[in-house]
Parts: structure tokens; sequence; C-alpha cells
DNA sequence: AGTCGATGAGACATTGGTGTCTCATTCACG
DNA sequence: CGTGAATGAGACACCAATGTCTCATCGACT
């Protein structure tokens, strides 16, 4: 019986990265559990998606380890960084637009560790001269962020072929559009 | 007296950037009218919305056009198309997300032309030999609104100074974050 | 002044989602 | 075979937002 909450966490991601708008009810079915259920586990909308946050961050935080951003090469921690992130893309696009209503509220400060990690890699690229240093790692990381969430609903549109992702992403972030040649 | 719709709408786009949960009565108070007057002009939330995205599709065709992307070089048409975008940025960035949770509902058409546009012009660099050409203009046209979005976020939230809006943007786009001196 | 159209204020019913509760059922475990 | 905890189904009250309506008011135009 008992309920396996992070089970029904990842349902309720799958659906929600789909549907951002969907209702408890919703969610409950996608889950396969009741309504009743679903709010004995979590206390309400908010709470769901509090826990909804605290899940991507943990697992985000996962992919950040598993792409050892310290070591090796700053872009090849960027590529490994990217691939990493591929599994929680989904769920970190929906979280990103969901802060966007936050309004007043204070943000989790998980993301925080979250960008605080990011940025180092930024600013360990640059100060080894692998990365520009025009461009603050401040906004990379936020670039880094929009350009997954791009590849995400691209992919979820079929606008990209999910075997081109990881490339896409990575080639365009590192690289840019001009052609090597031509600089 | 008689409200001038265009008016409202902007007044409506800049408070729904803020906060898209914004209610119509949010909405009425934001533009100084009253609800009532507010359901006289525009049916309901949807046809609000939907209005909004006519306008929003407009100014950015309006931009399109400002930016003369058939002249010069491609890279310099991408970066006056990221500066004409700019005001238009927010609404954008809006109508970006919101377009996610029309779910299963036909996407207004008038976004086929502007990426069909886009799309144009990274076909034209990668035919003149500016641009890469390992990554679909699709993607890069995705990629293109998902900076824009990132763009307008940062900002909002001060991560981005207004200033360098354009500059990290169209440097970023264009030569991404490695240095040039080390490709 | 008189008229007409548009507006503001507010009442009202409706709707969709939420949160709480009850009760019967089911399953695991002693 | 009991017993108890967890679940499912559904009823219920509640709330916020929506959409509609009425009526008084205001302003422009004649």
């Amino acid at each position: 019986m008992a309920v396996d909450r992070e089970r029904v966490l990842k349902d309720a991601a799958a659906l929600l990265t789909r549907k951002s708008t969907a209702s408890m009810d919703d969610i409950a079915r996608a889950a396969g559990i009741s309504r009743a259920t679903l709010h004995r586990h979590f206390a309400g909308r908010d709470a769901l998606i509090r826990a909804l946050e605290e899940l991507g961050i943990k697992d985000s935080a996962r992919a950040l380890d598993a792409a050892r951003l310290e070591e090796g090469g700053a872009d090849a921690a960027l590529r490994r960084l990217i691939g990493e992130l591929e599994p929680v893309a989904g769920v970190l696009a929906f979280l990103y637009t969901e802060n966007q209503l936050f309004e007043g509220e204070e943000i989790n400060e998980g993301w925080l560790g979250l960008d605080a990690r990011i940025h180092a890699l930024f600013r360990r690229g640059q100060e080894e001269g692998t990365f520009r240093i025009d461009l603050t790692p401040a906004w990379l990381t936020e670039a880094l962020y929009g350009l997954i969430c791009a590849g995400a609903w691209s992919v979820h549109e079929g606008r990209l072929a999910r075997a081109d992702r990881n490339h896409s992403i990575a080639e365009l972030l590192l690289g840019g559009v001009r052609r090597e040649s031509t600089r």
C-alpha cells in the first residue's frame, strides 16, 4: 500500500512538465492515487510544488556532482553538465517558469547553491583562459538555464530531435552560431 | 472617454509580464479602467490573451522589419534583430511561457510567419558561410527565443544590467562562451 | 438644455479548483 | 483469523475568479 512519495512526485513532475496548470485531481490521477491520498501526503498544491522544487534541486545537485565540474577543462565540464542535466531538464523548465510567478515570496535557497556552483564553473573557465571574460558568470548561468529550457520545449514539441539535444545546446553555448573559420 | 484598446493592452502586457497570474480585476486596475469596461472590450480572459498575442506578433513583426534581416551580413542582421526585439522581449517572454500551456489548442499562425523569417535569416547565414551548419535553423530560432526570455527575466530580476542586455545576448548567441583565441 | 454613448460601481450567479471530512474497503502483519 | 493502518470514493463547504447584468454618472455633441 504505502504510497511512494518519491514516485508520486516523479509522476507529478512528468504531468506538470507537459501541462503546468494541471489540477490536484489531474495530478492524483496521473500518479494513480486518489485525490484524498494526494492531500494526505502533501498539504496542498503549494506544498506539492515546493516538494517538487526540492526534488528538482536534489536531482540537479546530483547532476552537478556527476558532471564533476572541477575536473578537466571547463568546456568539457560544461558539456558533461549539459548531458547530466538532460533527465532533469523537463522539471527544470517547469520550475524555472513557475518561479517567475512566485513574485514576492522568497525563493528556495537551494537554487542559490546550484547557481553558485555553475557560476564557479564559468569563472574557472574564464580564469583558465578558456572562456571569454566580457560575459558575466551570472549571465552565462542564466543563458545556460534558458537554453536548457528551450531545448526541453523544443524536444517536447518535436522541433528538435532528442538525440541532437546535447550537441545542440553544448555547441551553441560553447561556440555560438558563427562558423569557426570566420572569426 | 472611449477607452484606447491599444493602451489597455500595453498596460495589461506590462502587468502580466511581471505577474503572469494577474486577475482580470488586477488588469483592469492596472489599465485604470473598471472590470466591466475591460469585459466590454475583451470578451474574456482568453480573448484578452489572444489580443495580447496579436499585439506581440504585430510588434515583433515590426521589429523584424526594422532589423532589415535581408540586408548586410547575417551576423549584423542578427544583432539588429536582438536590438529591435528588446522593447518586445517582456511580452515575448510572457507569451512564450503562456503558449506552453495552450496544450491542445492551435497556436496563432502569426508565430509561424515570424519563425519562418528568422529561420530564413539563419539559413542565409549558413548559405553565406557565416553561420555553422551543424545546428538547424529551427534550433537556432528556439535558442534565440530562449536567450531573449533569459535576458528579459535576468534584467527583470536585476541579475543583468539593462545596458548589457543586447551585448550579452548577441555575443553569446554569435560567438558562444569559448574565447576566440582558443578555437 | 437635451440626448446618446460609454463608463464606473457594484450586485449576482456560476464555475472550477481546493481542502476537509466520512465511511467502506483492502492489505499487511501479528 | 482478527486488527489496524492506509487507501479510494465521494460528499461537502469554501473560495477566488469569471462573466453578466443593472443603474447611476459623466462627457461630448447637437
